[in-house]
DNA sequence: GCTTCTCCCATTGACGCCCATATGGTCCCA
DNA sequence: TGGGACCATATGGGCGTCAATGGGAGAAGC
C-alpha cells in the first residue's frame, strides 16, 4: 500500500524518541524518502510528516506569487520557519523535539495519524476530539461515506 | 539540505555573544560563506541574515529600476544604510550589536528563523506573534496544504 | 591604561549510532 | 488443534561525539 492510513498511538521513551508505525516507515521507505520534511500544520495542533516534495510544493506555489508580497512572506514564515527535516534513526524513531512538543503539546505519547500522502503527529487526547468534532461535522451535514 | 529550515531559540551569554545553531553554520560553511550579510527586514522587526549574494540580489534589483526613483532610493536606505557585514566567531557566534537590539527589541535570548535562502534574528515573542498571525491569515484564506 | 573584541580552551548536556530485550503474532509441524 | 520455533515491531539503554555555553587571556582600539 502506498499511502497512510489509519492511525496509532507510540510512548515516547526517557531519551524523547518514539517509534514511527511501520506501516507508515513502509510508505517511506518504498517512497526512497530518507529525510522527512515535518511543519507545524496549518489548521490543527499537529505536525504533519512528508517526503521532501511537500516542501517543494509549497516553494512552488510561493515562486508563482510575488515573491516580495505578504501572502508569499507569511506562508515562509510557516513553510520554512515552521517546517524541518529530521531523519529516522536506524530504528525508525524520531526524535519528540520542543519544536513539535510546543505546537502539538505532545509529552507522553504520540498519536500517528495517516492523512494519504502524508501523516501527522498529534497529543493523543487532542485527536480523540478533532475526529469526535469532524465526524459530529459529517454528521450535521448529512453527508455519508462514498 | 541547503536551505535555512525551522527554527531555535539560543541564550546569549555575558559577552553578549550568541550561538548560529549549527544547521544553520551547515548551510553557510556548504556555501562557501565566511562574513554574513545583515539587514533590517522590510516587514519584520527582524535582523535578515545571509550570504553576499542576498546583497547583490537587491543591487542587482535595483539596477533594474530607474535608480532616481522613489523605490530604489528608498531600498538603498534599506538595504545599504540597513546592512551590515558579520563575521561568526571561531565557534559559530556572533555579536548581538545594538543594531540588532534596537530593532528586534532582542534582549537575553534570540530565535533563528529559517527562511529558505537566508535566515533571521527574532526576540522569541515577536516571532510567535508573527506566526500565529501568518497562521490565523492562511486560515481565513481558506487555504489548505496541498 | 582601560575597554572592547578575538582566539582559545573547558564543561556539560544533548543527540546519533549501536546493541539488547520484550511482546505479540504467524507459521510450521506433530 | 495445540505447542513451539521463529520473526517483526516497539522499546530500553550504553557510550562516544558534537553542539551550546561559559570563561580566560592576549590583541587591538579609544
Amino acid at each position: 500500500m502506498n499511502r497512510f492510513l489509519s492511525h496509532a498511538t507510540n510512548r515516547i521513551d526517557a531519551k524523547g524518541r518514539v517509534s514511527v508505525p511501520s506501516a507508515f516507515r513502509a510508505v517511506l521507505s518504498e517512497a526512497g524518502v530518507r529525510e522527512v520534511y515535518c511543519f507545524q500544520d496549518f489548521v490543527f495542533p499537529a505536525i504533519s510528516v512528508g517526503g521532501p516534495e511537500l516542501l517543494e510544493r509549497f516553494e512552488k506555489q510561493m515562486a508563482a506569487e510575488d515573491p516580495f508580497s505578504d501572502a508569499a512572506n507569511q506562508m515562509s514564515l510557516l513553510v520554512h520557519g515552521g517546517g524541518v527535516f529530521l531523519k529516522l534513526d536506524s530504528e525508525g524513531r524520531l526524535m519528540v523535539t520542543d519544536f513539535i512538543r510546543d505546537f502539538t503539546g505532545i509529552s507522553t505519547e504520540v498519536t500517528f495519524v495517516g492523512r494519504g500522502d502524508h501523516f501527522q503527529l498529534w497529543e493523543p487526547q487532542a485527536f480523540a476530539r478533532a475526529q469526535a468534532e469532524a465526524r459530529e461535522g459529517r454528521k450535521q451535514r448529512g453527508l455519508r461515506p462514498g
